[in-house]
RNA sequence: GCCCGAAUGGCGAAAUCGGUAGACGCAAGGGACUUAAAAUCCCUCACCCGCAAAGGUAUCCCGGUUCGAGUCCGGGUUCGGGCACCA
């Protein structure tokens, strides 16, 4: 063993270690019990950034964690290799997409081989290699005929001046980021995925997911959205019937507010609404100006509310009264209907929407306590003549408010109906039921469960992605590739240039027969959302190399037990991840109806970030490692200084490490110089997993502080032990008190960091407990004599399981100083050692004594001390009786091993 | 705009089921060792008042429930994630 901790050297040696043991291969064996743990895959985007680093260590810790307790662990890694990226690489270098992309996986994989991280490396993938991609292709034909896809259209960003689809990424403030052209919307032809069909059981099957975030079921829960309404029909007022429509079918989830209905607003995109544009040059106007600009939720909900009248009224079904059209930016085509009936006294936009343009608001649901009001206030009318009642000119001004709130006011609150005719006094609930029977009865409305969820646009008009198989024939129309002639591979000399998919230049790739006629025809050159790419990798790291999509080995590794990731990928890529499951189940390729059985969701790494005014008035900002940090005489910082020019900088605060803010730590410069278990242990110490994570360089340093002093704790006492000969074992009835204290110490931490590796994935407090421990034995260290027998086998006990529960999370140091413990088998195949509850026990222990639940004493009492004698303990200290003297006890409460309170008042 | 989170010393955090707020670490201050520096080791460290003991105040803000609230409930502020073509 050396004398100094050399990071750079013994991790290289646990690395060839691992490596040339194939310490990692995981191999099926149905008798022994199997864990999957999976960190998800990363966009090789160059180099490993912190985010991945995080990521990764939480996925190695728990797998070295896992195989410690005799599990038989899969922890593969592969690569998202397919997106947009390499073609903004490709568009600013001239290097074809797959030749970044291949370069980039090359320099990242031996990053994470430096890191150390226990992968299964003979499994490795890339979305992009054909391998992988031939069966989503063969995958999406079963979808095709089952019926599980279609094609429709659907709006694109599309920008004039390059001629190309935007992603929305790419769309700034409603322009192109290249051109800064106004974005049009095209509607194109696009391959969707009836992911609607699976609403109900993605939202149902959120309940089985015990191990996952309620965060994360309800941001799932909310983006399905289900809701149950009714569908009614307006029926179209005379001449209007013209357009070809008989009426106008709306969807709400409040048909107790019906009698509300003052007007109808429909989508720009709405079918009457192009009718009218035909005739009417406003309603053309106004449909041409919702073409343009962002198409995005977020735009779309915080844009200015507009409309204009379609000139056609509709027939209010119960009241047969004339109701206008509108036509208006805020409803959406896609969800419902495309058609809303609005109710302005209770919908905060019909609301406001009807303020601007002057349409009535009428006042359908009062409060319970405003129903009274209505009622007495009628018979209050009828009376009036008769009785002048002192209380007349209150009960005025309150009947003057509810007016006054039925003409402008707007409340969104369930209440009882007034002004609905017979449905008066009714509950929401009540008058839904009354209010669908009917209109159901009438014709003119149904019941209908109505999702917010859309079916999933999975065409992409780009080259860098998986191509559809599809091939499209004058005669035949869409025709699937036949499954012999799969994979259709992406060429992969291709360079974009920023000015529509190379693709459609490529005549050898879209060139082809028609495989039912034979006839010349076109292949399909749009190609898949990567969210398809990353929606079933896991299954196939299960079956690798498998020559179908997945074998009967994903049957021995599915589920995955835990899947951690970015907590920005709560609802996108886990809903797809659940629906391909379900698609995959549906066509006979597993039995289990969710991939992932706990999910870790990971916070953010941030750091600080700082800049300067330039002459131009604009922001230079300055990397952290070019900054020194000033503080004051308690250490708050004062003042952060460019090191190169000596200028005072402005600290822009944390956020997450960015090119733009020019904040990122790069892990490599980290690794270099402090080595990988120093960057891990950091990692994992700084901050618990699900929150955001502060860089710190500092904080690196302390990592490294601690790996020193616990090289140094395991060097003295091996260093003794060759001095003093070999160990005894210990005799748990001789032990004095220091060495008692060492095991109750040792085990109370092994109690606690298997539970915080295990049930809590608490990594922080783990390490924080080992860090007392070690210090423990610090002091012991000092204070015993090495020549003791039972004290060096103390310490051996000690730091043996101080090791193994380190080894998670710095695996290399852990791999030296277990051997050097005098280990032959390496730690990673040690088993996790046994909590002693003998160790455990206390004799006494320590509570509180609180007065009216303020702290006022501190006792110390037998463990087994029974509540009067707690209580009798606690009246005889002397700070106790100060503050009971002269008082009543009310009241004593003794929480056993914590504390006793007295209530007591004078 | 809508949905989901978060907020605790100079800083990162801990307090696991409503029971001692600040474990562990960083920074800072003081000291030891050293020719010196680095490294290492020891001490102090929420705020106010005090020599100390004791006391008071503190977990984003305003209310509430409780013997007792960082933790539960209602209302707000600020920051972060997502919003369907970034991954």
């Amino acid at each position: 063993m050396d004398q100094d901790y050399n990071p750079q050297k013994i991790e290289r040696a646990a690395q060839d270690f691992w490596t040339q043991s194939q310490s990692f291969a995981a191999q099926e064996d149905a008798a022994r019990e199997k864990f999957y743990c999976l960190s998800m895959f990363p966009y090789p985007s160059g180099k490993l950034h912190m985010g991945h680093v995080r990521n990764y260590t939480i996925g190695d810790v728990v797998t070295r964690y896992q195989r410690m307790r005799g599990k038989n662990v899969l922890q593969p890694i592969g690569f998202d290799a397919f997106g947009l990226p390499a073609e903004n690489a490709a568009i600013k270098n001239g290097v074809p997409p797959a030749q970044w992309t291949y370069s980039n996986i090359e320099t990242m994989c031996a990053q994470l081989k430096q890191l150390g991280f226990a992968y299964d490396w003979s499994r490795k993938l890339a979305t992009c290699e054909p391998e992988y991609y031939r069966w989503q292709q063969w995958f999406f034909i079963q979808l095709l005929k089952k019926g599980l896809v279609y094609r429709k259209n659907s709006r694109v960003n599309w920008d004039p001046v390059d001629q190309t689809v935007l992603a929305n990424e790419q769309v700034i403030d409603g322009r192109g980021w290249r051109s800064g052209a106004v974005v049009e919307q095209r509607e194109v032809p696009q391959w969707f995925m009836k992911i609607t069909g699976y609403a109900d059981e993605l939202l149902h099957d959120l309940d089985t997911l015990d191990q996952w975030p309620d965060a994360v079921k309800t941001m799932q829960a909310n983006w399905i959205g289900r809701s149950q309404g009714l569908e009614i029909d307006f029926k179209l007022a005379d001449g209007a019937a013209a357009a070809g429509y008989q009426h106008l079918t709306v969807f709400t989830t409040r048909p107790d507010t019906i009698y509300g209905v003052t007007f109808v607003s429909v989508a720009a995109q709405h079918p009457l609404a192009l009718a009218a544009a035909q005739r009417d040059s406003a309603v053309a106007a106004f449909v041409e100006e919702t073409r343009r600009g962002d198409v995005t939720e977020a735009a779309m909900e915080t844009m200015e509310k507009r409309g204009v009248p379609l000139g056609v009224d509709v027939i209010h079904p119960l009241t047969a009264e004339r109701v206008p059209v509108w036509a208006a930016n805020f409803v959406l085509m896609n969800y419902g209907t495309g058609a809303v009936m609005a109710v302005p006294a209770h919908d905060e936009r019909d609301h406001e929407f009807a303020i601007k343009h002057g349409l009535p608001i009428r006042k359908v649901i009062a409060t319970e306590a405003e129903f009274a009001l209505e009622k007495r206030a009628a018979t209050l009318g009828s009376l009036s003549d008769e009785d002048d009642s002192t209380e007349q000119p209150a009960q005025q001004s309150l009947i003057g408010a509810i007016e006054a709130a039925s003409s402008n006011g707007c409340t969104t609150e369930r209440g009882l109906c007034i002004n609905s005719a017979e449905f008066d006094g009714l509950t929401f609930d009540a008058a839904f039921d009354a209010i669908a029977t009917k209109l159901e009865a009438l014709g003119a409305g149904r019941r209908r469960i109505n999702y917010r969820l859309r079916d999933w646009g999975v065409s992409r008009q780009r080259y860098w992605g998986c191509p559809i198989p599809i091939i499209y024939c004058e005669t035949c129309d869409a025709v699937p590739v036949p499954e012999d002639q799969l994979p259709v591979r992406l060429p992969e000399n291709l360079v974009p240039d920023g000015r529509g998919n190379p693709l459609l230049r490529t005549p050898e790739f879209v060139e082809c027969k028609c495989p039912q006629c034979g006839k010349p025809a076109r292949r399909e050159t749009d190609t898949f959302d990567t969210f398809v790419d990353s929606s079933w990798y896991f299954a196939r790291f299960a079956s690798f190399g498998a020559n179908v999509m997945i074998d009967a080995r994903a049957d021995y590794w599915m589920p995955v037990d835990i899947y951690i990731g970015g907590i920005e990928h709560a609802i996108l890529h886990l809903l797809y991840a659940r629906f391909f499951v379900k698609l995959m189940r549906d066509v006979g390729l597993t039995e289990i109806a969710e991939p992932f059985k706990r999910l870790l969701t990971q916070g953010m790494v941030l750091a600080e970030a700082y800049y300067r005014i330039t002459e131009a008035g604009g922001r230079e900002w300055i990397a952290p490692k070019d900054v020194d940090v000033e503080r004051d005489a308690k250490g708050a910082i004062t003042r952060a200084v460019h090191r190169a020019s000596g200028e005072t900088l402005i600290a822009a605060g944390m956020g997450t490490m960015s090119k733009s803010k020019n904040n990122g730590i790069d892990p490599q410069d980290i690794i270099d110089a402090h080595g990988a278990d120093a960057v891990r242990l950091y990692m994992m110490f700084t901050a618990p997993p699900e929150q955001t994570l502060e860089w710190s360089d500092a904080g690196i340093e302390g990592a490294g502080r601690f790996l020193r002093r616990l090289w140094k704790l395991v060097l003295d006492h091996v260093e003794a032990g060759n001095q003093h000969g070999s160990l005894s074992t210990i005799d748990t009835a001789s032990l004095n008190s220091a060495q008692k204290d060492v095991r109750r110490k040792l085990h109370d931490t092994l109690a606690k960091v298997g539970d915080d590796y295990e049930r809590r994935f608490s990594f922080n407090t783990a390490i924080a407990a080992c860090m007392e421990l070690s210090n423990l034995l610090h002091r012991f260290r000092d204070g015993s004599e090495h020549a003791h027998p039972q004290s060096r086998a103390v310490m051996q006990e000690a730091l043996q399981v101080l090791v193994q529960m380190l080894a998670p999370i710095v695996p290399h140091i852990a791999h030296e100083l277990w051997s050097a413990l005098g280990h032959a088998t390496p730690v990673i195949d040690a088993p996790w050692p046994q909590v002693d509850a003998g160790a455990r026990i206390a004799d006494s222990v320590a509570l509180v004594v609180q007065i009216n639940g303020k702290l006022r004493g501190k006792i110390e009492v037998p463990a087994d001390a029974l509540d009067d004698q707690v209580i009798a303990t606690a009246l005889a200290d002397v700070n106790v009786q100060k503050f009971i003297a002269g008082q009543t006890i009310r009241k004593q409460i003794v929480v056993k091993g914590k504390l006793v309170n007295f209530v007591v008042a004078a």
